[in-house]
DNA sequence: TTAGGAGAATGAACGCCGTTAACTATTGCA
DNA sequence: TGCAATAGTTAACGGCGTTCATTCTCCTAA
């Protein structure tokens, strides 16, 4: 699951990571730790953000809900330690899903945005705690937090990655590069410094465009926002995303 | 403002709509209920969604909280009028773009796109209650709705009649039309059955494509989601709304 | 004009919740 | 072996939605 917490309230009794093997007092902790998130992940699933509650994971693990205070501090830290770990869960996900698809880089985007699609909807409750309207609580955590640890940046690399690949390739449409540069270079800052300064505009347009299109589609399906105009929204992604791959390729592709 | 609630638990102690003048009663209902609303609106505001407890909207009007239970049958169905009256001002507020904005159908869809965008980023939270993740409570009220009555229905229609006006006008480019009737058509019912039988596919598919690209972008700068990106998402909004149009044109449009 | 009933609001209570503070039991190390 | 760090407890505070029995007020029908 790879939890490297970017930004949080965990509660860490001996000062960051080890050395030596960990005793048997750090084994006990990192377990009740996870058990704590396991649990409040069932409460999200079960119930959706606002269902997860101290009182109802210490109830479940047979303890009293101060006793939480020892690993996080506080509801909101929690939340977003459990956040995070659902954004890197959903961005192996995906890059899993980038290298099952074999060594064409049109595949492997139509491979990913699936993957991000059939996660999303499999998974209503986290996506909603990872990519929905944020809870005021946590984004006040946020605030002491560097964007550059932000997991967008990792759930972002397979995707950047491919469609530099695609544009080495071969130079897909984009709109005038002069347009790009004037309204776009500019406000480029946080892709660059964690992507790279060399990153292509015309690279960067096509991811800022393609997922904004995707998490546009994803987001309106999960939560049901489309239901008074179309029934499956499935194939509406299926539609689009032929649309977006056509764009680079130029032609029409089935697959 | 024009609350007609689609689905609701507001409690009407006199069966439907007047004919005669409203009694002094009526009136003192009337305006007991909307400062209910408003006072639910305030809360919203300052502390999102979450924030909006019938309690401390009691006692902000100087009541306790059980007496709000005469106007609304639980604090669920308050927050799902209150939902109805704010899509309803959103739609509004984009009709009257529209409206404003001369007769060129491509300059009614930029300013409405716009009216959209600036009306959302301006009220983050209203956007986050209407447009964001739903909250379980608010979906189970919404089980026993009709979706014909959904106000999505209204807010759609100044986008899909400018886009038929389009249509009617020019053939703009599309997907293959085999694709779109194979893919698309079985699953738009709702949209058919509110929208009209006769609405082309091609109408109904650039509706769908350009509101979600337009969701998606809008939805990921009200909740912050691209930080990690971009500084500036209005400017992406910007390039996308113009190869959006472009679409339509053919040709690149400045305005 | 007045009696009665409908409507509006209240207070108390129940069971949730996050959080704090004071306290106890346990563990592991010097 | 003793002591300090750690993990956990209980009790309490204030806030929440909701229910119920009760009170007050206003309108209407006799």
């Amino acid at each position: 699951m790879n939890a490297v917490n970017y930004c949080n309230g965990v509660l860490d009794s001996q000062g960051g990571s080890r050395l030596s093997a960990p005793t048997r007092r750090e084994r006990l902790r990192t377990s009740t730790l996870s058990e704590i998130k396991d649990e409040a992940r069932r409460l999200l699933v079960i119930g959706g953000p606002d269902a997860i509650s101290l009182r109802a994971i210490a109830r479940e693990m047979g303890m009293t809900a101060p006793a939480i205070y020892r690993y996080f501090e506080s509801l909101d830290a929690l939340v977003e330690a459990l956040a995070g770990d659902l954004y890197i869960e959903m961005s192996e996900i995906v890059a899993a899903a980038k290298h099952g698809a074999g060594d064409d880089p049109v595949a492997q985007i139509k491979a990913m945005a699936r993957a991000f699609r059939d996660w999303s909807v499999a998974h209503p409750a986290e996506f909603a705690l990872i990519l929905g309207s944020p809870q005021p609580g946590i984004v006040a955590f946020q605030e002491s937090c560097d964007e550059a640890d932000h997991p967008g940046v990792e759930f972002g690399r397979p995707f950047m990655e491919t469609i530099n690949a695609l544009w080495l390739r071969e130079r897909y449409p984009t709109p005038p590069r002069s347009l790009m540069e004037e309204r776009l270079a500019a406000h480029l800052e946080p892709l660059r410094a964690s992507h790279g300064e060399e990153v292509p505009i015309e690279v960067a347009w096509a991811f800022l465009s393609g997922w904004s299109r995707l998490y546009g589609l994803v987001s309106m399906e999960v939560f049901h926002h489309l239901r008074w105009a179309v029934s499956d929204p499935g194939a509406l992604f299926e539609m689009e995303l032929h649309a977006y791959v056509d764009q680079f390729t130029g032609h029409s592709d089935k697959s």
